[in-house]
DNA sequence: TCTTTTCAAGACCACTCGGTCTATAAATAG
DNA sequence: CTATTTATAGACCGAGTGGTCTTGAAAAGA
């Protein structure tokens, strides 16, 4: 008799489920993997879900990840607007966001790397749902910083002949390319004093 | 009888093959498509190799990956050396480089991106022989531009207050931004009036 | 109580992955 | 000429891919 030794292993234990969380461990893996990276069972455990489950919520791999992606996008944008809101001048504001992208791009958090930019360079030049979204984000994060930067040259804050709307451009640039360098891994120090090095050039 | 009814197919037809033209062409596919992204079968096709002969002059997908990366950055680095060479004073070599990066991040040619960012990603935070790489060109890009920085500083070329140093930090940024933003396909005359903007902070 | 719903476990599918190896044929060296 | 070298074509391998489906148990509603 070739049949199995113990049959009756428990099998359904359901406990209560929620979308939003597994979303958030998924945008997890996608993060440090990437969206090729990752195969499946990353995400059943890192959902703890079972290949039903996550299908039958999300339809399969490349809608997780979209809904991962959007998730994403919405928590950067959120935190923009709280660095540039009206908590804080437009300049401290300026300065705010830059101090954020230097912590997110130092050491072990620069090596982990940007889930957008990452997502920008590995599929949005074949995916029209990515590249939508990733330009979606360019465009909201150039309007917040450019209306940053046009409430501080109304308060006489910023350097001559500064242009709001190339400045943000400029600043846009400039972080994602911290993304980039981040992901060997360079210190604090030399990042902070790079950004302020460049907010120097546009601030009176 | 359910043998094959033609047998004797042809099998072996050698022809002359040059390692370094396979390796720019497996360069095209890794760069359009990244590593995860590229099959076996894609470099197959596009080196014109057969299985046997890929492996026995390359060793597999990852060595040739290498070699391909190897050969991308040591491209860049001639063509850096030929914009910020004697053949121009420094502010001109630098508005030539930013140029040329305007150029390979506007339409198309930014859809298709950057091999080394693309890379840096997907792969640096994991396999160190590519975090070794890509840090080494970034390294060696720094040293070029704020070389080119330092020789406008001396000739009084540059604004007050900029140091060659922190100067070229923010430029590699600012290209390498260019390179992720460019993914969504912005307009030659919006990357370029950008980087206009950026040297103006800079040059007197 | 009993029925329905909700989930996990995991078998299973066809296919693809990177990598190895054999058989064969053209080119080349002697 | 023959022998060797160099390359191709492609079968083959085990492992892994994303995706589907069946089974069974715990939870929830009646």
């Amino acid at each position: 008799m070739a049949h199995k030794i113990a049959t009756h292993l428990p099998r359904g234990r359901p406990r209560s489920f929620d979308p939003e969380t597994a979303v958030e461990r998924a945008m997890g893996v996608f993060w440090s993997r990437g969206y090729h990276g990752t195969a499946l069972p990353d995400l059943l455990r890192a959902t703890s879900l079972s290949r039903g489950s996550l299908y039958a919520a999300f339809g399969g791999k490349h809608a997780l990840f979209l809904r991962a992606l959007d998730r994403y996008i919405a928590d950067a944008l959120a935190r923009i607007d709280d660095e540039l809101g009206p908590r804080h001048g437009p300049v401290e504001g300026l300065r705010i966001l830059l101090a954020g992208y230097v912590d997110r791009t130092s050491g072990a958090n620069g090596r982990r790397g940007c889930l957008l930019v990452a997502t920008a360079m590995e599929l949005a030049g074949h995916d029209p749902d990515v590249e939508a979204r990733v330009r979606a984000f360019f465009n909201a994060m150039e309007a917040k910083a450019a209306g940053a930067f046009a409430r501080a040259k109304a308060s006489g804050q910023l350097a001559d002949r500064v242009e709001p709307k190339s400045a943000a451009r400029i600043l846009i640039c400039f972080v994602e390319g911290l993304r980039v360098t981040g992901k060997t891994g360079r210190t604090r120090a030399a990042s902070q004093a790079t950004a302020d090095a460049l907010l120097d050039r546009f601030v009176r």
